[in-house]
Formats: structure tokens, C-alpha cells, sequence
DNA sequence: TGTACATCAGTGAACGCGCGTTCACTGATGTAC
DNA sequence: TGTACATCAGTGAACGCGCGTTCACTGATGTAC
């Protein structure tokens, strides 16, 4: 018997508490407002999670499986061609993935990223390297600008979203917002490429 | 009389607040805590700033001040040489001396980044257009790749700003961290670079 | 099948904390005549 | 030069708030015999 009051207590408690991470960041990760908003006692999310922080760190995980996953899909819809055209398309999905993905759900992605430490990500993390081996065997990109690449395009894209979520450039109309994405794609793209 | 009680209080309260800022964020920049530091009631303070969130953006203000002296002070530093190298130069400059603020200064920078509009910029982003514009004058980088190019410099810096001071690559050592910025500012060389 | 008991997932009240902000006030300084 | 008065920059106490966390408890469920 599965249930016992509210049923599975743990997984109410933690969808809600990713809405809340959701909706307005860490910050509004809480025990006292996910107890309230789940209709239950603060003292029963302590029966799940042992202090806000590994509620917190419970977000942060299913942020990242949620960026994962929209990676994998978003490298899914890449079609089949030329070899160097297709590691150059997949390395661009993957880009674009983590732009969208941070800008649809900016607090959850916010939670994600500040509890997180380097191992926590080794499977968006994979997917980066992975097409950038891709992009190497096909010829697209350059043996030498190889080394270190990871960091390079992951730095690109994230202060993309850094500068455009809540930065300073978060005013920007959709369109331009688009076109910078683009841009920065494109220059990516440049800077590897053999030349 | 320049002097009364504290002398003049309004800058005592400033220069705490800028200290709070650089030890713990924005979180720390508190009107209780800064009065408790500065040896006076928390409603002196509000004597001279008008609530919370007039003492932040005043801290951010100071922020930005003091990253332009620091891109300044950097900026200077380039020797004269043929135009197309010196272009190069003190666009690289202006990118190592945007991580070199951020990541000695965290704290400010983060105030500064979280309270801040585009129009606040408006000085450190001059010499990002300045410095573009004659690597293009130069011949160094390529006409059609110039549009656009600020967001995507600024991007790219910030991202690693990001990911080395507080995020999943914090842990990294300091020797590798180098290595990365300098990787970095060669790719985003590239990118621009006229073929 | 029935019963005693352990366990387990909840409740409700209370703790102490630090925060931003407001209030009525005081006492030093500057100013008009 | 002396004096009455306005102003100005402080004080200290209090407000209400929401938070994380702990405590002693209760009542439902599962389990051994």
C-alpha cells in the first residue's frame, strides 16, 4: 500500500517545491511556503528531505534532468546529412537547447545552477563533448581548437542566458533577442571551424 | 561644516555597504547589518538612502565605477604597435580585465549585475563598441562579422565569469583557469577574425 | 482470525532569529533679528 | 553679541513578518504470534 494520508507525500512535496523554484528562483524555495501550498504541516516535509537544503539540492536534480532531457530532443530532431554538416547542426542544438531551456524556465534553471556542482552535470556535459568529438572525426572543427572547447561554448551560452534572462539585456525584444542567439551560434561556429 | 556627529555619515554608510556587497552579494547589503557595522541606529540610514533598494543601486553604481577604472587602468597598459595588433590588444584587454573584476571582486560584481539596467552600462560598454570598432578599422576583424559582436564578447566573458566564480567550474585551479580565459579570448579572436 | 505492539507519517505549538520600516523623540547646529 | 527659533541628523523602542527548525504528541498502518 503505497498511500498513507496524502498518498506519496515526498513526490508531492518535491513537484511543488519544483514549481516554486519554478515560479521565483531559490529564494522561493521554502519549507514553511511548500508545506503551505501542499496543505500540510512544515514539521511533515521534514519526514522527506532533512532541511531546506537538500529540498533544494532535490530541485537542482530534477532541473538538470529537465535540461537533459530537452537537450536529447532537441538532438533528435537534427536530420541526417553530410557528416561534418550534421556534427556542425547537433553541436548548434545542444546551444540552443541550453539557451531555450534556461530562458523558458529561468528560476528553475536558476536553481539548478547554483546548487550544482561539476559532477552533477556529466550528462548535459556529455552531450557537449560528444558532438564536439563529432565535429572533430567529420572535419568541421579544428584538431588544435579542440582542447578546451567545452568550457568555451558553455561560457557563450550561458552568459547568453546570464545577460538576457534577468541581466541587463533581458528588455530586448524576441526577435533581437533571437538574432543575437544566432549570431552567437554562428561565431561558435567560426571559431572552431578549420579553416 | 562638513561635520556633524559621524561627520558625513551618507559616505561611512556607502563604503560599508560596498564592503558588505564585496564580502557576501547582494543578500549581505542590509540596512540592520550596515548600521550595526557602521556604530549607528538602523534609522540613521534611512536618513541618507531611502530604503534597501536605494542602498543597492547605490553599491551597484559604485560597482560599475570602480570595473571601468579597472578596464581603464587595464586598457592603458597596451603598448603601441601596428594598428591591427594593438586593435587586438585592447579588445583583449577589455575582456580579461571584465573577468579579472568579477572574479576578485564577486561579491561587488554581483550587486552591481543584479541591480543593474543596460543604461548603467553605458560606460564599460563604450569601450566594447570603441574597441570593435578599430579592430574593424584595422582590418583585423571582418565587416559582417563586426554586427552584432558586443552581446556576443560580453557573453562569452560573462559566461565564464559565471561558471568559474560561483558555479559548477569553481573548484577549478587557478592555473587551469588561466588557461581557459586565455583559450576563450583566442576563440572569440577567431570568431571575429577576417579570413 | 484476533490482538498486542512497534513503527511510521503526520499535527500543532513554540523557539529564536533577523529583517525592513515607522514612530515619537532629542539634542546639536545654523539663522534672523 | 545675544537670543529665540527652525532645521536637521541622529536615537531607541516597537511593529509585523516570515523563516527554518524542534518538540511532544497522535492516530493510522503493518506485523508477530
Amino acid at each position: 500500500m503505497g498511500s498513507y494520508h496524502h498518498g506519496n507525500l515526498r513526490d508531492a512535496l518535491l513537484k511543488e517545491a519544483v514549481e516554486l523554484g519554478r515560479e521565483g528562483g531559490p529564494a522561493a524555495v521554502g519549507i514553511r511556503e511548500l508545506a503551505r501550498r501542499t496543505g500540510v504541516s512544515p514539521t511533515a516535509a521534514y519526514r522527506h528531505f532533512t532541511d531546506r537544503d537538500d529540498l533544494l539540492r532535490a530541485v537542482a536534480d530534477v532541473g538538470i534532468a529537465e535540461l537533459e532531457e530537452y537537450m536529447l530532443r532537441t538532438l533528435r530532431r537534427v536530420r541526417r546529412t553530410d557528416p561534418a554538416e550534421r556534427a556542425r547542426r547537433r553541436l548548434r542544438a545542444i546551444g540552443q537547447a541550453y539557451v531555450e531551456f534556461a530562458l523558458e524556465a529561468p528560476g528553475l534553471f536558476a536553481v539548478a545552477f547554483n546548487a550544482v556542482t561539476f559532477a552533477d552535470l556529466t550528462a548535459p556535459y556529455r552531450n557537449l563533448t560528444d558532438a564536439l568529438d563529432e565535429c572533430v572525426e567529420s572535419g568541421f572543427v579544428d584538431q588544435d581548437k579542440r582542447r578546451g572547447a567545452e568550457p568555451i561554448c558553455w561560457a557563450g551560452v550561458h552568459g547568453f542566458v546570464m545577460l538576457h534572462g534577468t541581466g541587463p539585456l533581458r528588455g530586448a525584444p524576441r526577435r533581437e533577442r533571437d538574432a543575437d542567439l544566432a549570431r552567437l551560434l554562428d561565431r561558435i561556429e567560426d571559431s572552431l571551424r578549420r579553416t
